[in-house]
DNA sequence: AACATGATCAACT
DNA sequence: GTTGATCATGTTT
């Protein structure tokens, strides 16, 4: 697949981003995000994400107020958010409502479409993103799958901060869904605070999902 | 001390 | 195959 393959008349337009961060997270699902730099096209199908409100959720960054962390949730919706985990993995997440409120939406699991192979050097090209000893594909299933193993397949980290998903390097395009496809809402990932609220959205029974579903 | 994770390995079914 | 313990390790509180 190559880059003529996607149509980007289909972006997403900044109000897809300022509504409320659960419906922006819910209505993520099934849209391709892309990272286009020179010579190089990355294509994923969002099928896992997780919304983080603006207020009355504990396990939410912006919880504490602005932070020089936490700026990029604060800012308009629309642009990346990107921070680092554990001390080894980064998570990227789309922010989602107007400016001053506090919100984002964190991508956990897509279906890699294009650029496979670079995704594969990115995540490291061991045998543990499914590849053979000669180095073919043996599975695309869990290239993208985790939200460290999708900030990691296209190389996503603090230098991301405040990217705009209009373009020229990141776009969000807006294909639809499939008409068997069914979005699902559950618990999140591990987390202990505000663990009981059901805002993980994912596409039912799809193969790229990071986790089982936990109602 | 906690943290929006992921890879690995031991010990199971 | 699956599950649970353990570890790696930067940044924030």
């Amino acid at each position: 697949m190559n880059e003529s393959v996607f149509d980007f008349s289909k972006i997403l337009g900044i109000d897809f981003y300022l509504n409320d961060v659960a419906r922006v997270a819910r209505r993520l699902i099934g849209k391709i995000f892309i990272r286009k730099t020179a010579g190089q096209l990355l294509a994923a199908r969002i099928v896992e994400t997780e919304a983080y409100l603006s207020g009355g959720d504990l396990a939410s960054h912006s919880g504490p107020g602005p932070t020089i962390r936490n700026a990029p949730m604060f800012a308009n919706g629309g642009i990346l958010y990107v921070y680092m985990i554990y001390g080894i993995h980064y998570c990227a997440n789309i922010v989602a409502e107007p400016k001053g409120k506090g919100s984002a939406v964190l991508i956990r699991a897509a279906e890699p479409l294009s650029g496979i192979d670079e995704m594969m050097v990115n995540r490291g090209g061991s045998e543990r993103v499914d590849i053979n000893k000669d180095n073919s594909i043996k599975s695309k299933v869990k290239l993208c799958s985790g939200p460290g193993n999708f900030a990691k397949a296209f190389n996503l980290n603090k230098s991301n901060n405040f990217s705009p998903l209009s373009g020229p390097e990141f776009y969000l395009l807006d294909y639809g869904l499939m008409p068997d496809e069914r979005i699902i809402s559950g618990k999140r990932i591990g987390i202990k605070k505000s663990a009981d609220l059901k805002l993980r959205f994912m596409i039912e029974d799809s193969d790229y999902i990071s986790r089982p579903h936990i109602i």
